[in-house]
DNA sequence: ATATATTGTGGGTAATAGTGGGTAATAATC
DNA sequence: GATTATTACCCACTATTACCCACAATATAT
């Protein structure tokens, strides 16, 4: 049973292999749609984890990067860190994905690595650093977050 | 004899077994519509209690997230700290849902589970820790109430 | 009151999911 | 071209989950 396609939540916690391998969830492989082909980019978050998408969410995230003018600076250098660190990893037999280790280090991955659905994409962490940055979190003011909330209902 | 689809309300009280799974009450059950093909979201509470919402309740909440831009770090948090304890849950055969290990010690119930409809979503709670926050309700100034008043009629 | 359907609880089994490691193919280096 | 390193692919074991059936308790109908 999953959600729409290409659509992911939820929380996984899994190791990180001697050879840079991590598990994807079931759930999440059922969701991702035949078009992708088992295909996955792998690239840097905003934070210090790793975002995952679908080949063909990645694809759409690319044709709005090729609107974006080279003339200004800002544009030239978001639409650079946002794909130099990206590359496509193929799900192996058993629902796994190899990540290299520019990836690895960055996010600070060592052995366990926490997997969390995004709705339209996959985070990866090193669990101990979410749960220090979690701890902030909860001291941030929250009135940002009650704007938010307000649009929302949950 | 239900109320409107996908809506919930009333008191029950069943025993989560060995293998994590607890019952919906039948009147839940057929106040869902066709449409969720008897699959439920649970995630946690804002209280600590366990969430759980029809399906397509909850499609309507993850579209809206979809909206959010990943640039704005809030947005993130956001995202992250609403969809990471969700869980897509089936009805079994008999009407149970499963209640992942996470959630369980989350919500701290052990063996009996008292549920409650609450309107649009089903709260699950540990009985005893519920009737001690009971306890604090009917201390809480009723001044509070009063900004409510303005805008429910009762 | 008896029969029939529905509801809630428990448990067994088959299928799936996750982890580790081996080997072949490919790429990089000398 | 030979050697080494890296990557891709395959197989095997274990744990977990999903699915099924059985039964008791309650409610509904005859």
């Amino acid at each position: 049973m999953t959600l729409n396609k290409n659509t992911f939540i939820g929380e996984y916690e899994y190791t990180l292999d001697s050879k840079g391998r991590v598990n994807i969830p079931s759930k999440f492989r059922n969701s991702l749609s035949k078009d992708n082909k088992d295909a996955l980019v792998v690239t840097r978050g905003m934070d210090k984890c790793v975002w995952v998408y679908p080949l063909i969410i990645w694809k759409s995230i690319e044709n709005e990067l090729r609107k974006l003018s080279s003339l200004s600076s800002i544009n030239r250098s978001f639409i650079r860190n946002t794909v130099r660190h990206a590359s496509i990893s193929k799900l192996d037999k058993q629902g796994r994905i190899a990540l290299n280790q520019n990836i690895i280090s960055f996010s600070n991955i060592n052995k366990n690595a926490l997997i969390i659905g995004m709705v339209n994409k996959i985070e990866i962490w090193d669990p101990k650093y979410l749960s220090s940055i979690d701890k902030n979190f909860n001291e941030i003011d929250s009135t940002q977050f009650d704007e938010l909330s307000n649009k929302i209902i949950l």
